[in-house]
RNA sequence: GGGCGAAUAGCUCAGCUGGGAGAGCAUCGGCCUUACAAGCCGAGGGUCACAGGUUCGAGCCCUGUUUCGCCCACCA
């Protein structure tokens, strides 16, 4: 067989340098056309189902969805290969606010605003929207590589998952855990909507504080509140005062003469009030404070609204309604001022509710809206996370889950937006009375008036989001999908949306499939800038996941986002750090360009059967090492530890394969005896394919690409079978020997450099080692020795006399001498071993006090005992040979 | 105010039940050695934030302190 290889063009080969964006656009076409992502709905075999955390429809691609997609996709991959029956079920988000306020600034750029529209025609311009740009993040997910069943594309707003929302809005009406109640909300007066409380953000603001001169009726004194809201005033009607703050005990059951509009209101005693912050009084307005709304429900005061819902003064507020908000602040500080009430104003700074979608700032209003009564929702959650029925990773999470979900609220779900689910609720105009109903309803039941107007509000966009892992599947049909892939195996999802989403899908899920949504929740961590900041637009710290797949490929930036992704920690990205990696694709990409130059030449050549071991050293070595590394790369998916996968693996490709084995078996590949060269090549072949497929739930395009490259007719990599270790592969022996060989040569190559001899040039070396054993396996593998120190010459002996001229280093008990004539740097030399000898001494006299104190002999268990024994030893002979050396250098200077 | 987390090499981070401090990048020295200079070979570099405690033994467990970050929250 002839054995040498050109190097030249390889037709039909792998590339000198990898394309990446050709090869990604490639094989996502073949993927996709190919129907490779689809689940395979075979009843036989075990589920595996994600349901996508739905982006946004109004979405594009950030970097959070980058790692969050590549988490799945890694598992979804996995599990796939595996030959699971395996769902990763897509869609998006109608996101109500988000899209409306997206159509708004569309319509305001031609003048116009929803309400020269209506309501049909904006619904439907959204939907024009949607039809146009909705499928920009689909698309992005897609280059990204996730392997979602893009056929089972669902939206929230679609029919299917409209009617869940119906379904599950009635029945929840008729056990009586939705009801209509006035309430305090929040209120955005621009989006002109109530949010729900996390929907509400708090923000540092300075602001100034307001302290006011109240008099007491009857002109027996006064008490001075403070307000950072002095407009609110208008509202007022109590001031109030800590039950036992002795300042005003006098004054209990006085009245107030609220200033500027003359109006009496009582002073009332509530221990909510904190007697040390400002002058340990306080005005109480009702209808624009949640607390004040508390109290005022204590002690039966009346609601003043003073705003309407665009933040006007409304006519409650006398000579100032109309005005907006600001400007009646002013022209109210200016009076109170003029008048004599306003004691001081002082710069404050405090914390302000804003609107998570525009930050505006939120008013706290008094309005009708439509609850969930979470509590009985939330119990059963809280049942299912105790139980280990849904396990939470990283379990950190649990502390903070349980103390939310200890202190829900009431879940707020009207929305006063357009683009939405409608609230399937009517009202009779004949009898007044309200129809709840999962279909439009012609007449009403109770009086057959056929007058009815539907609420005008729409749904909270999570009450549709939290019947995602069902309503996705069919519910409430009973399909197939619900029944082989409910509860879903696990959800990725990053711990920010842990209560918007999570929480709400698992009382959801419970409630109306009895079961819990999934099995598994892992929450991974934000991503922010290398130095630990929020990436944001107007920071200009964004990095774009585009943007990087654009300039290092799609498997570098997942690569990187899997070494990232240690459980509990924010992800500090580092473009740098994307550049890397490419580096380690290229690396894995000239590895299997020279395998493949090998491997090209034998038409015959198959990979080693399971049962089959070669008897190369090398090749036993690596087949234990892949072993090893498929454990750990298992071991670290079933526990979602991403980023021990990706290093054992990039250890494993560059270190191990790169490194070692195949510097090592170049002449075996180049060798004529063809025995050695079949087992080489077979070998070579085997690993590589596990090492592809190993990788390949990371680095889908890459591997697949290679793979499609390997000899032999070959089906999709992605629906290959992931590696499974094979215990006859196993080999510690082998490990053994080459971890000696290993050192040896590192050893000798240590002795080159320090000489700073030219690479090329030729060594001749001597081995001094006393054990029979290891000098017959240093012998044995002689030549690999030589081939990779560049080695002319290379002798054995039990021991000999070190030359005084020679570089010489200790590796276990072997000795490595390598003569040196003139090229022996003797002061450096002398002053490394002398720092060397240095550190042996501490080191030992360390141990020896551990060894002498009986404690520590009698205590501790007899293998570590025996370890330091050794360790002593071990140091006292690489002493002796430190002091040789050094008696050495000292002749030769 | 409550809760959570972090502090380890110049930088970014691993270090999972306590038993010889690791990686990548950066730095320094030498190299185009027939897959890869997007590379190879070698080297240097750490009081594991601080102070106590438990233990024969602590980066790891306990207590306190400092600094930083995040989440929740009803001090106007």
């Amino acid at each position: 067989m002839e054995a040498s290889v050109q190097q030249s063009e390889n037709p039909g080969g792998l590339s000198k340098t990898y394309e990446f964006s050709t090869v990604e656009e490639r094989w996502l076409a073949k993927w996709l056309k190919d129907d490779t992502f689809a689940a395979a709905m075979a009843a036989d075999k075990a589920a595996f189902s994600i349901v996508i955390p739905p982006p946004n429809v109004t979405g594009v691609l950030h970097i959070g969805h980058a790692l969050n997609n590549t988490l799945q996709d890694i598992l979804v991959r996995y599990h796939r290969m595996q030959g699971d029956n395996t769902l990763w079920a897509p869609g998006t988000d109608h996101a109500g606010i988000a899209t409306q306020n997206v159509v708004e600034r569309q319509l305001a750029s031609e003048g116009k605003n929803r309400h020269d529209l209506g309501r049909d025609a904006f619904i439907e311009r959204v939907w024009q929207w949607r039809k146009e740009k909705g499928g920009t993040i689909v698309n992005q997910l897609k280059r990204l590589g996730a392997s979602c069943d893009w056929e089972r594309e669902r939206f929230t707003m679609d029919d299917g998952l409209s009617q869940a929302v119906r379904e599950v809005f009635v029945r929840l009406y008729n056990e009586g855990l939705i009801y209509k109640g006035h309430y305090i909300i929040n209120w955005c007066p621009r989006c002109h909507t109530a949010l729900a409380d996390d929907e509400v953000e708090h923000e540092e603001r300075d602001d100034l504080l307001y302290h006011i001169r109240y008099p007491v009726s009857g002109g027996t004194g006064e008490v001075v509140v403070a307000t950072t809201r002095p407009e609110t005033m208008l509202g007022d009607t109590a001031v109030a005062v800590h039950p036992e703050d002795e300042r005003y005990s006098h004054l209990h059951g006085a009245m107030i003469e609220l200033p500027l509009s003359g109006r009496s209101i009582p002073l009332i005693c509530d221990s909510y009030v904190e007697r040390e912050f400002g002058t340990g009084a306080l005005k109480v307005t009702p209808a624009h404070d949640r607390n004040d709304y508390e109290m005022g429900l204590r002690h039966d005061l009346p609601q003043l609204k003073v705003l309407d819902d665009s933040g006007i003064m409304n006519e409650n507020a006398g000579p100032y309604a109309g005005q907006d908000q600001s400007s009646c602040r002013r022209q109210i500080v200016a009076d109170l001022k003029a008048q004599g009430f306003l004691i001081k104003e002082e710069p404050y700074r405090h914390a302000v509710g804003c609107c998570y979608r525009c930050h505006t700032v939120i008013d706290p209003n008094v309005s009708e809206q439509w609850f969930v009564s979470v509590r009985p929702l939330a119990d059963k959650a809280v049942a299912a996370v105790q139980e280990g029925r849904i396990k939470i990773y990283p379990d950190t999470w649990y502390k903070t889950f349980y103390n939310w979900m200890d202190n829900i609220r009431d879940w707020c779900i009207s929305r006063q937006i357009w683009w939405g689910h409608r609230i399937p609720a009517w009202t009779c105009r004949a009898c007044s009375k309200l129809i709840v109903a999962v279909d439009d309803p012609d007449i009403c039941p109770f009086c057959g008036s056929s007058s009815l107007v539907q609420e005008e509000d729409v749904l909270d966009t999570w009450f549709s989001s939290a019947l995602w892992p069902f309503s996705t599947l069919g519910w409430p049909e009973k399909t197939k999908e619900l029944a082989t892939f409910y509860p879903t195996s696990v959800l990725i999802t990053s711990f920010d949306i842990l209560f918007f989403w999570v929480a709400r899908m698992m009382m959801m899920g419970l409630h109306f499939m009895d079961e819990v949504p999934f099995k598994d929740v892992y929450l991974h961590a934000l991503v922010r800038d290398k130095f630990g900041k929020k990436m944001s637009k107007s920071t200009g710290n964004v990095i774009d996941p585009l943007d990087m797949i654009a300039q290092y490929g799609t498997d570098a930036l997942r690569f990187t986002l899997t070494a990232f992704a240690a459980q509990g920690r924010e992800i500090r990205l580092d473009e740098e750090r994307v550049d890397g990696y490419r580096r380690f694709i290229n690396k894995l990409w000239n590895a299997a360009r020279f395998a493949e130059m090998h491997l090209s030449q034998d038409s015959g050549i198959k990979p080693l059967t399971e049962g089959e071991r070669p008897q190369g050293l090398a090749h036993r070595w690596i087949l234990s090492r892949a072993n090893a590394t498929i454990r750990e790369v298992r071991a670290a998916l079933d526990h979602y530890n991403f980023n021990e996968a990706a290093s054992s693996c990039y250890q494993f490709v560059w270190h191990f394969f790169c490194d070692w084995y195949l510097e090592w078996i170049k002449p075996d590949l180049f060798s004529k005896d063809t025995a050695v060269v079949s087992e080489a090549r077979a070998t070579l072949l085997t690993v590589l394919e596990q090492t592809l497929a190993l990788l390949h739930p990371i680095i889908p395009f890459v591997t697949e690409e290679i793979w499609s490259h390997l000899p032999g007719e070959r089906a999709y990599l992605m629906l290959a079978p992931f590696p499974e270790p094979s215990s006859s592969w196993d080999d510690a022996q082998a490990e053994e020997e080459m971890k000696l060989l290993m050192e040896v040569i590192s050893g000798l190559r240590t002795i080159r450099t320090g000489a700073e001899l030219h690479p090329g040039a030729q060594i001749k070396a001597s081995i001094f080692c006393a054990n029979e054993e290891k000098r017959a396996l240093l012998h044995r593998y002689q030549a690999d020795i030589m081939a990779l120190t560049r080695a002319s010459e290379l002798t054995f002996a039990a021991e000999g006399k070190v030359p005084n001229d020679a570089g010489h280093a200790l590796v276990q008990d072997v000795e490595l001498v390598v003569p040196l004539k003139g090229l022996i740097d003797v002061a450096g030399e002398l002053e490394k071993l002398t720092r060397e000898r240095g550190k042996l001494q501490q080191e030992l006299t360390r141990i020896n006090a551990k060894l002498a104190n009986k404690q520590f002999t009698g205590k501790a268990p007899a293998a570590v005992v025996a370890k330091e024994r050794e360790k002593a030893q071990e140091l006292e002979a690489r002493l002796a040979k430190n002091q040789e050396s050094i008696q050495r250098m000292q002749a030769l200077g």
